[in-house]
Order: structure tokens, then sequence, then C-alpha cells
DNA sequence: ACTATAGCGATT
DNA sequence: AATCGCTATAGT
């Protein structure tokens, strides 16, 4: 028996049982690319768009949430003050429509948050283009996956329509994004030979990154300031012991710290550490510790014994 | 070409 | 429960 089934048989056994909404919740955004897809890739519809993972609105150009952030859009060609130069692209907003027609103005909330979400968080977005969308990277019909764009800015302007619209500057992951299209002498476009897709490094290191900023509600574990901004709170995720090479730190929990980008910046160069008490060394005051954090006392030494100066 | 609307999944 | 939307299709 399914969850789903399990649900429906509850209703009918208990009409006053409140809906279970862990089973009707939709899950998060999925971030990154998709196993099995890589740039370039053709779809019919929206529907195969959808089932494929890249783009699950079937209307919808955003996909996201104001929370989580927006891990996909379509240029469908529905927004007259979109721009697409291939490699960057201004999307515009949703929303401030009527039959086609910008009608009002649009607001920064719902998807466009989830936009500009993305853009504080340095999420990868997925980008499609669909064949309405007048762009010779555009397939003649269906939709072609273009791949990984990040919300480089965003910003609001007055539209053609005279109407407020908010904008977004994307820019391709990879400067070979367009590889995927080569001319054959014949003119037509044709696809290359597939390559592996790289995996997504990228978004499970964020969700670690994620869970300690969650912890401290975005304040920072030094100063307590929690930033503000019209994309929501921001802050910081600070390694202890670096994950580059050659000091190969974990990319854990116990080795992140949430910090404001000042503090950050001064903790990575050393202009403070902390000691196995958790009080600071060379600023005054105490890191913010909470106990299901359990910092890494291995990794704080290592920080001060490789970052501070003058130490005996 | 433009306009209306049913449709449905996702969000709030 | 109400609202939204870069569909899809039919009608003018």
């Amino acid at each position: 028996m399914t969850s789903i089934e399990k649900y429906e048989w509850v209703l009918l056994s208990n009409k006053d049982r409140v809906k279970p909404l862990a089973i009707l919740r939709t899950e998060m955004p999925i971030f990154g690319e998709i196993n099995g897809i890589v740039a370039g890739d053709l779809f019919d519809d929206r529907k195969a768009l959808a089932e494929a993972g890249i783009h699950p609105p079937l209307v919808a150009g955003i996909s996201g949430t104001q929370g989580e952030g927006a891990d996909s859009i379509v240029l469908s060609g529905g927004y007259e003050d979109d721009v697409d130069l291939g490699d960057v692209i201004i999307y515009t907003g949703a929303g401030g429509q009527k039959n086609g027609r910008q009608v009002s103005d649009q607001k920064l909330e719902r998807v466009n948050l989830a936009l500009a979400k993305s853009k504080i968080e340095h999420l990868p977005v997925r980008v499609t283009r669909g064949h309405k969308h007048k762009h010779p990277l555009s397939p003649a019909k269906g939709y072609r996956y273009a791949g990984l764009y990040y919300v480089d800015d965003y910003w609001c302007d007055k539209g053609k329509s005279g109407y407020k619209v908010w904008r977004y500057r994307l820019i391709a992951e990879k400067t070979d994004s367009l590889d995927y299209l080569v001319k054959e002498p014949s003119g037509e476009y044709e696809l290359p030979k597939r390559k592996q897709t790289t995996g997504n490094r990228i978004v499970r290191d964020y969700q670690k990154a994620k869970n300690v900023k969650a912890w401290y509600q975005f304040q920072c574990q030094v100063c307590g300031l929690a930033i503000e901004t019209s994309a929501g709170l921001y802050a910081e995720a600070a390694h202890i012991k670096p994950l580059g090479k050659p000091h190969n730190g974990p990319d854990i929990e116990s080795n992140i710290l949430c910090l404001c980008p000042n503090h950050h910046v001064m903790f990575d160069n050393g202009g403070f550490a902390i000691d196995d008490n958790l009080n600071l060394i060379g600023i005054n005051g105490k890191l913010n510790e909470l106990k299901k954090h359990r910092i890494s006392a291995e990794f704080i030494q290592y920080h001060r014994d490789h970052y501070l100066k003058n130490t005996e």
C-alpha cells in the first residue's frame, strides 16, 4: 500500500482526521544537474520537461520557493523585457500580466523572491528555452535544456509596458555552455556526443552550510548580526579548517561557522581565532555555540595553528 | 493575428 | 481553500 492509499484510507475511516501535510506537501526543489540529462537535450512539451525532473511546474516559468530558492526557469517568450545573449540572460520575473499583457507592477514575492534567494545563496538555476522564445538557441518545437546558470544580479526596472518588472541577470556556469550547438555544413544545428554529467558537488556542499545558517537564524556567531536584504536574511558559512588542498578540511557542520561577511573575512585571514573554551583570540568576545552544533576542537586548533600571527 | 478559458500542479 | 501561471487549444 502506498502512502497515498494509506492516507485515503485514513480519510475514509476518520473524517475528522487532519490531512497529513507531510505526505501532501511537494518536495523541496532539486538544485543543480539532473541525472541523465545534459545541456542540449530536447523535450516535446512541458509535461515531458516536468517528468524528466528539469522543471516541475507545468505552466509557471519559475520553479522554486522563496524559502529555498529557484531551481529552474523556462524562457517561453511570454515576457517582452527578456533579453537572451546566450551565456548571459536578463530574465523577467513573474506576475502583473493579464491576457499576456503587462497590466500592473510586479512584486518581489513568491517565485520572484525565489530567484533573489538563489542569487544571495549562489544556487545554480537550470535554464530551458522553449520554441515560443524566438532565439537561435531555442528549438523549432518543444523545449531545449540549456544547462546551469547563476543569478548574478537582480533589480527592478520600468518595463516596456511602463509597469515595474523584476529583472535577473543569469550567467552560464560554463563558458562553453553553448558547445552543444555545432554548426554543421548542412546549416543545421546538431548535437555533439553526450557528455557525462558532473554530479552535484556544489549543491551537496550547500546543504551543510544551509543547516548551520538555519540553526543560528543567520545570526553571526561572533557579533549576532543577521543581515537583512530584499531576498531575506543573509549569512555566510565559514569553514574552520579550509576545504582546499593542502588543508583538506571536511565539509561537515562541526567544521562550519555561521558568520557575517566582516567576521568571515577576519576569520579567514587571521583577524581572530578561537580557543578551546570558545573565547575569541585577537578580538573581545566569545563564540556563540548551540549545543547541537558541537564545533570540533581539532579544527579550531588547526585554524589557530595555521592562521594566527605571532603565536609562540 | 488576438482573446478567452479549461485545466492542473504548485504555492501560500 | 484560494490563488497563480513563460500551456494548450479553440474560437473569432
